[in-house]
DNA sequence: TAAGAAAGTGCAATCGATTGCAACCGCGGT
DNA sequence: ACCGCGGTTGCAATCGATTGCACTTTCTTA
């Protein structure tokens, strides 16, 4: 079989940019060698192994879009993040940029690529219909449900491969993956109320779907067993939260014992401001957290607070999305979330 | 000009899934279609109308494989993420997802899209190569140059557009974009020095390139003034990095007085130590971290630090690679980091 | 009023890989 | 010598939008 390169050692190669080229070469059609590359089809040994040399030797890379255009798949899952009530709130947010960084991960090690995109709703009412039929992305994973809930679910009619990372309401037609807010708000109450607090005080915006239902499960838990509870909305850019919070504080050190804060960063800025106004923890104020950011069992004290699994999140979030993709009706994952004791309640 | 629609108000819209279906509703070609959706060219103004109606009113939203294909470009920016040195690093390192979440907000303002992609370079030699002529970006930003300093050269010769996050070496050859780090090195042992250190430490891996500029600069300065300096590798696991300080300085907490941290994580961790070893801090240790992280102003007491700009680093990335795009030989951007006074040191 | 410019459209090729179908080859069986 | 059957390969259509070129109107201008 005679081809330029057999029969000249010194034949310049031209570059090699398409699987036309490279079945020149090599000898046959371009079809041979589209299915020789893609490995599966029933080439003859001898031939894929030459087209396979010579794709080496060229450094050939089949071109993605031609083949995405073709196949009508695109080997990649976008990822979106609404940026609904505190613009600044993921940006500076440790939890959802750690989730992001595991779904990297999860996603490259079933074989897709993630194109990442933040999106600020009062914008851009059409996010993330516009993202879904760009054509770009074969699913979707919504990370937050930010105020978006309605458009979400109005969403999820229409379009099958879509998950969301929140917070689970009765009756909801989307597919969510998340921790049982509701329960964590519980764990927290029960367990400051154990450690001895009977006035509660809940720090953090109870606007956000996620944190109301913690708060909800604080009050469940502080109804029943005859503590009171107050919810004190905060911000969440840490030097605001500070400020917030130390203003709290001077006015009501006195009227509350224990503090439930809808997330370990308000936790941290509390902790800081209660040893500043020289208050012991937890011995006159009990305080837990939310989330067991890897920081919070650097604190001093180490914080308590409620484990929401960011790992197994993320692979939950993949696992269901798959599926998806293939046609199959998921159910939404409801983890549990751990109480994890150290030692501010 | 009689179309279906026109004639009758009850015609059943097939699905409009190509511009074809459209032009064909709309009795032009689709050509025609194309262009006037393009919005640039020369169409009539009422034909252009018409079809941009008609587009709405189908829900109309042209595939975007097939645009890039023919376009040969794709609107989408790669970020890649290099594991080299320690695999769990930069998922829990706040710097690097914060830069992230800034780079997303900064692209979409110039129109990209982020594909974000993870990559262990021991895994896969062919990492950045891949990526590049995958055909599915325009162009590449690698945050952060771990261990891969030679690959990232090769390639830089042969491929513009690419910018990368990290350290500057005199005479490299690829467009750079990080705080001078040996600078930032110098700020904070003279900070040390200045507060009344004279024996230090550096904590950290010297191994990444960025730690290694950062030490090189503390050492200058130590060796000016007379004061001695040690490295201490640790790894950037929160855990391991806990335990390995407090080993550390259990040993030689009576042999230094200073401490630079190569990161405010590590400082983080350092500082805890120090507070479990009741030693006070800066009386009997001196403290400096660096990055500037929002949670170095929380600590107790708070963290004197080199700031490295966030923000305006992942602004410079964007801006340079776009100006590549455009063909153009960039600088590298080498950005002062600034001393941070807070109360550690 | 004719010639020429300008504006607006249609036609058809193109981007590059994939894949259903047809064709071909070689060989054993009859 | 012919048939048939795997095993391989080539051919050509296809995915859907873009764009250079040619063509038709319409508008100027002499």
């Amino acid at each position: 079989m005679a081809t330029p390169e057999d029969q000249d050692p010194n034949y310049v190669t031209a570059p090699v940019r398409t699987i036309a080229d490279l079945a020149k070469i090599a000898g046959v059609s371009a079809g041979t060698v589209s299915r020789a590359l893609a490995g599966n089809s029933l080439v003859n040994a001898k031939t894929r192994e030459k087209i396979e040399r010579i794709a080496r030797e060229h450094d050939f890379r089949p071109n993605q879009m031609a083949s995405k255009l073709r196949r009508q798949k695109t080997g990649v899952i976008g990822v979106v993040i609404p940026l609904g009530h505190d613009r600044q709130q993921q940006i500076s947010d440790t939890f959802f940029m750690t989730l992001l960084g595991h779904l990297a991960d999860e996603l490259t090690a079933r074989g897709y690529d993630l194109m990442l995109r933040r999106v600020i709703p009062q914008q851009d009412k059409d996010w993330l219909d516009r993202f879904i039929r760009s054509g770009m992305i074969d699913g979707v994973l919504v990370i937050g449900q930010s105020n978006q809930f309605e458009r979400i679910e109005e969403i999820a009619d229409g379009y099958l491969p879509m998950v969301v990372w929140g917070n689970h309401k009765e009756g909801q037609r989307h597919c969510v993956v998340g921790a049982d807010n509701r329960l964590g708000g519980k764990l927290a109450a029960e367990r400051l109320i154990a450690a001895g607090a009977r006035r509660l005080a809940f720090l953090g915006d109870t606007g956000p779907f996620e944190f109301a239902a913690r708060f909800a499960g604080a009050q469940d838990v502080a109804t029943r067993m005859g503590a009171s509870i107050e919810a004190v909305p905060t911000h969440l850019t840490p030097d605001r939260t500070g400020k917030e919070i130390a203003a709290f504080l001077a006015e009501n050190h006195d009227e509350i014992d224990g503090i439930f804060a809808a997330s370990d960063t308000i936790a941290f800025s509390c902790l800081r401001e209660l040893q500043k106004l020289g208050m012991a923890v937890p011995e006159q104020m009990k305080l837990v957290g939310f989330d067991d950011l890897p920081i919070a069992a650097q604190t001093l004290p180490p914080l308590t607070t409620i484990r929401q699994d960011i790992a197994a999140g993320a692979h939950g979030l993949v696992d269901l999305l798959l599926r998806r993709l293939n046609g199959e009706e998921t159910e939404s994952l409801i983890m549990p979330p751990r109480l994890v004791i150290r030692e501010t309640a």
